[in-house]
DNA sequence: AAGTGGTCTAGACCACGTC
DNA sequence: ACGTGGTCTAGACCACTTT
């Protein structure tokens, strides 16, 4: 049955809604198995199919994993795969390694305007600040200054961030429930500062690539934002237009 | 009726083969409505919820434009829509204006190495080699060399480009039957040489988004080569990863 | 009213993974 | 052998556009 339109909305979709709640509920962690397409069916009093196709979307959406012959899996950061999907760093020749991060500092701070904006909070707001390195074979490439807000990471100390050996995101997943659904990038060319230069060994001036991040969970609330500076000497953004 | 499986593909795959052949010989041309699902699957020999999911990918791939009511056109660079999804430059403040394209140089060449590497032809092969502007509310924002595989753009002259409204892609789709579908491209942060630096009217030595692209036809043919220098002091690179 | 794409259903069968 | 997702079909009905 089919509600009736004022702001007509295919059922798939209100399934694929409820899917939604469910996942932002917790009631599938990310990595397990959601149920069958046939149970989600009879839960929902709909054909196998209206639950397919939802799916189909959420799988589209990167929320979702389907695997045949298995079942349906809730995407998670844990997978390897998700690690270049927000990181877009390629060396120029060589083999595509695995980055290392180095945890700088990680300080608790008082959210400025900007950071407010930003992630949707109010200034003076607490907040939680990350610098951090990012070294491809044993060269500093990128250096980055995160800000998250500190009502959600309450436990994120330096020794936390030492101690995950994963990537970021699946720390804030596994550690604190959070996961980074989509994110938006902003890209500029500038100098060096002193700061900049220091942490990626380069003279002050050197032009980098600037790259600002405001990071989405559900329900599109931003819950990170980021400024890297890369060092494309030997590496560049890769960006597929299609 | 389904191929005997040793490289198993479904059944609507094949049908997108198909239709991707019949767009690549030019049967409908851009802008113009292809064949209803019904008749597709009438002279295919399949029902119409396989043609329907052949021309869903296809749709997703930018390829095909539904348009529920009226039927479902080939995509094309004239849409004004398009011209956004391959130039991802937007102001740091104020409205999303339009760029003027203002051509510059246009000669012919033989393909050195590198440019004979992108483009997937021999070194020594004839080329066309275009520099424009890009200006955004009358100030210079892009610096733009551009490799054309000479085969394909014969007519192509200084005088041609400058008698051209549109895009660029726009001109190629009507003037040399060339449809762009996807592309790649490498960013990188450089320093502002004498040539970018004249054209931008910016210091020497200033910090530029070096954009290299290599833009692909169908059947992933590298048809164009370009080299972009940003200006992003009022302007960024925006990128959603998603 | 007629034609198009969009949704929903039900059933059959295939491919893949596990028991 | 069984359960999962993946494909294919056929038919009914809805929403949008044009005639």
């Amino acid at each position: 049955m089919i509600q009736e339109s004022p702001t007509f909305s295919p059922l798939y979709r209100q399934i694929k809604g409820l899917i939604l709640q469910a996942l932002e509920a917790g009631e599938w962690r990310p990595g397990q198995v959601i149920p069958s397409e046939q149970e989600l069916a009879g839960r929902y009093n709909v054909s196998q199919g209206t639950v397919r196709k939802a799916i189909d979307e959420m799988a589209a959406d990167n929320l979702l994993v389907r695997k045949q012959g298995k079942g349906t899996y809730v995407a998670s950061h844990n997978d390897p795969r998700a690690l270049f999907r927000f990181l877009r760093l390629v060396p120029i020749d060589g083999e595509l390694s695995s980055p290392i991060s180095v945890p700088l500092e990680c300080w608790r701070a008082k959210a400025g305007p900007e950071a407010a904006r930003m992630l949707d909070i109010r200034p003076g707001d607490p907040i939680t600040i990350v610098r951090r390195l990012l070294k491809f074979a044993h060269k500093p490439v990128v250096i980055d200054e995160i800000y998250l807000p500190g009502e959600v990471f309450q436990g994120l100390t330096l020794e936390v961030l030492q101690s995950w050996s994963g990537s970021l995101y699946s720390l804030f997943e596994s550690r604190f429930g959070l996961r980074m659904i989509r994110a938006q990038e902003s890209i500029r060319a500038v100098a060096a500062d002193r700061s900049a230069s220091e942490a990626l060994r380069v003279p002050e001036g050197k032009p980098l690539l600037s790259v600002e991040r405001v990071t989405y969970t559900y329900g599109d609330k931003p819950v990170e934002w980021r400024r890297g500076l890369y060092l494309t000497d030997e590496h560049f953004y890769l960006n597929e237009l299609s």
